[in-house]
DNA sequence: GAAAATGATGTTAGCGCTATTAAAAAGTCC
DNA sequence: GGACTTTTTAATAGCGCTAACATCATTTTC
């Protein structure tokens, strides 16, 4: 193990290559779904790969493709559970797709959003994704645009018109939790909203509410203020819990705020759910965490950070031929998730 | 913008090499560091690196290295909170140090962890970081030693015999915080145990137990076991609560049992610090999240997780010249964060 | 004061992959 | 059926960087 002369993994394109009898070039083309190879050929090519278990290497083809494939990703404060999830989806992204991601950090505030556009921009970034409070943000946007680097803003409540967008159907998941809180027989629902200055917060109030109109016999519902976190939570479910006629379902618009009613309820000796039903969104790890575990809304955050990535790789590719200028809106499928902090609406109430 | 040449950042070593007035190979020499250059050419290099605005592309470094800079990182599932800020130090890491991280997931069962290292080890890494659980892998650290893989272990208890490590001293900061307590009046104190097959879990008990018993006057205590997640926390609060003489004070091994021992408090009608104070460790983003927040011990996490790329990218480099057999110990510094959660004991207890 | 022993820098040859260009094979036409 | 396209494959030249070796100044040594 010690005379190796490459540690490198051992088998590269050439190696491919001879075993399947063709030229490297070859390979190339059947590893990065070039058109124009004869299917045989390309067959013969993906069981050489497979037999010898190549794996391209990520250094190599950023490199020859002559550093298009550095792609930025921008991140500031998210929910914890979140940031992981959409972190571990780009870089799994990065490595099949080949591309090399440069990731910076930033305060909320906006001169420090600026300087780490900035900074990226410096480094040489072709494309630049933008998680949750910065694909918001005009100035970032337009920054990037000026530069001549491809933006892509994730999670958004709509698509936007200045940037490709990654995201998922807010208003729709929205309107899935607050029918099957109806289905469950809760007519009065209180709802937790998220911070005013993201729309995909607005879109999952105009889900809830647009479904709470629909019910048949009639429900009313509650609206507080939230701002995405735990305490926002609390304080909005201690609000909601106090009123005269108190909810018997309290939907927060995002996990962190939903384990904040539970504690609220909890601190008022409620049982979840057996006096309250508790709903969340987005499926973070904190939903598996809090006890009872929560019923929330898988947003697919690790499928949409590589789809993110991908589109950032392609788009930067194509843009440096022609100006392709019709925003690419990439929607990608949630998932209802049923766990124990929902049930059946209270007898006596 | 549109008919730029090259869209790699733009300045190259040989640029910086022309407008130092010196060979491509002295800037290279400079950049890593190596002995052997004249502090006048040295200086004059780092000028014009400067005035440049240059970075070291890490692909070209990596390709160069003939693969060596190809770090794994294998993970499963650690408090949410902990993978984004190990994954972020990390990543950081890899950026400044040229490295290329390879990230690889895994159930907690062995076979899994053993077909995640088989693929790291197929991938061609240098070296494997092995956060939390995996660090404690016999199996998987022998199965990296047999390739000739170098193995980092991080966040144990204490220094292994087969790996290179790196960690803090849990030992130490139980011990700070079990000092915090009784230094607040606390005299009869709750402890919360982390996972047991973690060796941090028991020497932050042991640091615990080691202040209990020094304390002057006298203090005792009740020992609870946990599994590191919120709801065991809840739990084993649950029991510590209800004992007939309960604690002033719980000290839960992590956040996340911490945030479950303040919901049982709060679901008991108990106010927080006033009636019950509770310590978390980790200091991770449920830390500020809860409310009140958490003190806490702040572990340097991602400090943590870039120590160990450097480590990692140093040893792999080191051990294809010689065997150098002895491992590495590196302690990081911890810090004691107080806020909200803990307050001098209650008169009437 | 010439030979050997040190520095300090420069040269050369890739790392594994992709563009680009050239060549060959396979169709197409009149 | 041979000149002319149109596929498909092969060959060549780097991408930016580093290891290993070569080269040129300096010293040092006897």
């Amino acid at each position: 193990m010690s005379r190796t002369k490459k540690r490198t993994g051992g088998v590269t394109m050439d190696h491919v290559a001879r075993e399947a009898g063709v030229s490297l070039m070859t390979v190339s083309r059947v590893m990065n779904n070039v058109p124009g190879v004869k299917a045989s050929t390309r067959d013969s090519v993906m069981r050489a790969v497979k037999a010898l278990g190549y794996s391209p290497n990520a250094a190599a083809r950023s490199l020859a493709r002559n550093g298009a494939g550095r792609i930025g990703l921008l991140y500031s404060n998210p929910s914890a559970g979140y940031l992981s999830q959409f972190l571990v989806g780009a870089l799994d992204g990065a490595q099949t797709s080949g591309a090399l991601l440069v990731i910076e950090k930033c305060d909320p505030s906006l001169e420090s959003e600026a300087a780490a556009i900035g900074r990226l921009i410096a480094g040489g970034v072709a494309g630049v994704i933008l998680p949750a409070p910065h694909a918001e943000s005009e100035r970032a946007i337009a920054a990037l645009r000026d530069a001549g680097v491809v933006a892509i803003a994730v999670g958004t409540g709509h698509a936007r018109a200045d940037a490709h967008g990654v995201r998922m159907d807010d208003f729709a998941a929205a309107a899935e939790m607050t029918r099957h809180l109806i289905e469950l027989g809760h007519r009065r629902i209180g709802f937790i909203e998220g911070a005013v200055n993201q729309t995909a917060s607005v879109e999952r109030l105009k889900g809830f509410e647009t479904e709470i109109r629909r019910a048949d016999p009639p429900a009313d519902c509650l609206v507080e203020p939230g701002g995405f976190n735990y305490r926002s939570g609390f304080e909005a479910a201690e609000r909601l819990l106090s009123d005269d006629n108190p909810p018997t379902a309290i939907f927060a618009s995002n996990d962190d705020m939903a384990a904040g009613a539970l504690a609220a309820a909890h601190r008022r000796g409620l049982d979840v759910p057996g006096d309250l039903s508790v709903a969340g969104f987005d499926d973070t790890p904190l939903a598996t965490a809090v006890w009872p575990e929560l019923t929330t809304v898988r947003q697919p955050v690790a499928r949409m950070a590589e789809a993110a990535l991908r589109l950032a790789l392609q788009e930067s590719r194509d843009q440096s031929r022609r100006d392709s200028r019709a925003p690419i809106d990439q929607l990608l499928p949630h998932q209802l998730v049923v766990r124990a902090s929902t049930g059946p609406v209270p007898h006596n109430s």
